[in-house]
Order: structure tokens, then sequence, then C-alpha cells
DNA sequence: GCGACAG
DNA sequence: ATCTTGTCGC
């Protein structure tokens, strides 16, 4: 169980089996509390991926505005393999997520929920290990099949299983740009996960919690504050 | 055996 | 993900 943050041992069918387990506990519900506050959260790396920097910005759900940001850094732990993913980034995101002034009421992470080979990508993993409402925002395909979508922003086409079991929705943001692959993490539906995701979409390819992480662990740039006050 | 493969 | 300049298009 712990092991795997602590020294990658190279066991691959150990953390598959892991994963498994787990995603026992990935619960998709239609009902969400009321939510004021978001968690965007991603990760970047320096010295050549031996350093993990992992960011966190905490968001107003309503007027798009980043209250405050963490940014952790960590050795890594283990390299990136397909479908792992968790595993090397966990660690420093929920460090960054705990640096944050107070508990959020939905995380929105950088790579999948449910669409992935056994149905937990690191943001339902990260969902079922905080126990909070959880959505998977990807920037490409993982596992899944999809029709080709319109060149609209709002248009979408769902994600599919190979046996036509729905696992999220393919999201034009923004026009000339790929579309994003959102799925649900934890304690939320697919339709509820691409609302949530719409609703923080305002000029850019990316929703604004995980655009601002995104641009707080990005090593390109410097370290900048997404903070306004605080240029 | 051959390709696909989040970040 | 990261290493990197200019460049095409709105």
């Amino acid at each position: 169980m712990d092991w795997i943050f602590e020294e990658w041992n190279g066991n691959t069918a150990h953390a598959r089996a892991l994963q498994q387990r787990l995603a026992t506990q990935v619960r998709i519900q239609d009902e969400l509390p009321p939510l004021r506050l978001i968690a965007g959260l991603d990760v970047g790396f320096e010295d050549q991926g031996r350093i993990t920097r992992a960011a966190a910005v905490l968001m107003d759900a309503a007027t798009h505005q980043p209250l405050a940001e963490s940014l952790v850094r960590m050795p890594t732990i283990m390299p990136y393999i397909p479908g792992l993913l968790s595993f090397r980034e966990l660690p420093a995101l929920l460090q960054a997520l705990s640096a944050l002034p107070q508990i959020p009421d939905l995380l929105m992470v950088d790579g999948q929920g449910i669409a992935h080979p056994r149905r937990l990508g690191v943001a339902a993993h990260l969902g079922v290990v905080t126990d909070l409402p959880c959505i998977g925002v990807a920037k490409s395909r993982l596992v899944g099949i999809y029709d080709p979508l319109g060149d609209e922003p709002g248009d979408q086409v769902p994600l599919l299983d190979s046996s036509g079991e729905r696992l999220g929705t393919v999201l034009r943001t923004k026009r000339r740009c790929n579309p994003l692959f959102i799925s649900p993490g934890h304690k939320l539906s697919v339709d509820t996960a691409t609302a949530l995701v719409q609703g923080q979409v305002t000029r850019y390819r990316l929703p604004e919690p995980t655009r601002l992480a995104d641009r707080l662990a990005s090593q390109r740039n410097g370290c900048q504050s997404v903070l306004q006050h605080a240029i």
C-alpha cells in the first residue's frame, strides 16, 4: 500500500492490482453538494524529471477568481508508465492539496478520471483517497472511442468503452484547439462533470482551475504566482 | 506479433 | 512532462 509512495520497486503487476481494488471505491452519482470552492491541480517537473512539482489553486467557483495557491516540490519516485500515472503524481498532489488554507468542495485534476484501463485514472485515485468530488480534465486520450465532434465551442461527443459503456465526454472548449477529455473521478456523474467543467471555461482551452494550476506547476516562464494581488 | 499509450 | 525559435492566424 505505502510501498508505492516510498520507493518504486518496479512491480507494475502489484500497482495494477491495487488500482482494481481502489476502483471499487469510486462513486458515480448525480447529486453534488453546493459548491463554492474549486481546486485546480497539476504537476510539472524540474531537473530533467528528477524533481516533481505539484500545484494547487483554490478558486471561487462563481467568479473564477483564484483565492489561494500552493506549490510543493519533492523527489520524483517513479517513471511515467501509461496507466500508472497516479502513483507517480499522487504524493505531490496530496501535499499541494493539504497546503491550501481551506478544503475545496470539488477538485479538477489534469488527467483522466474513470477513462482508464482499470477505471482509476489519477483524478479517480485522488478522489477516492480524499473522498472529495473530483473531475479528470485530460488534454489527450488514454482509452475510449468517440465519433468526430463539431468545431464550435461547447460541441461534445461521448467517450465510450469498447463495450459501449460511458466513460466521459470529449469536449471542444475553444475553436481550432484540440478537445478536452472529461471524465468523472469521484462522487459525480459524467454529465455533472462535463457541465461543471464547461462552467469554468472562459477564453482558453482549459477551464480556469487547471489552467492556473498548470501555469503554476510548469517550469517554463518561471514560478509566477497566479494570484492577481500578488503581482 | 504490432500498435497504442493521461503526464 | 520537458528540451526550444520562429511563425502562422485571430
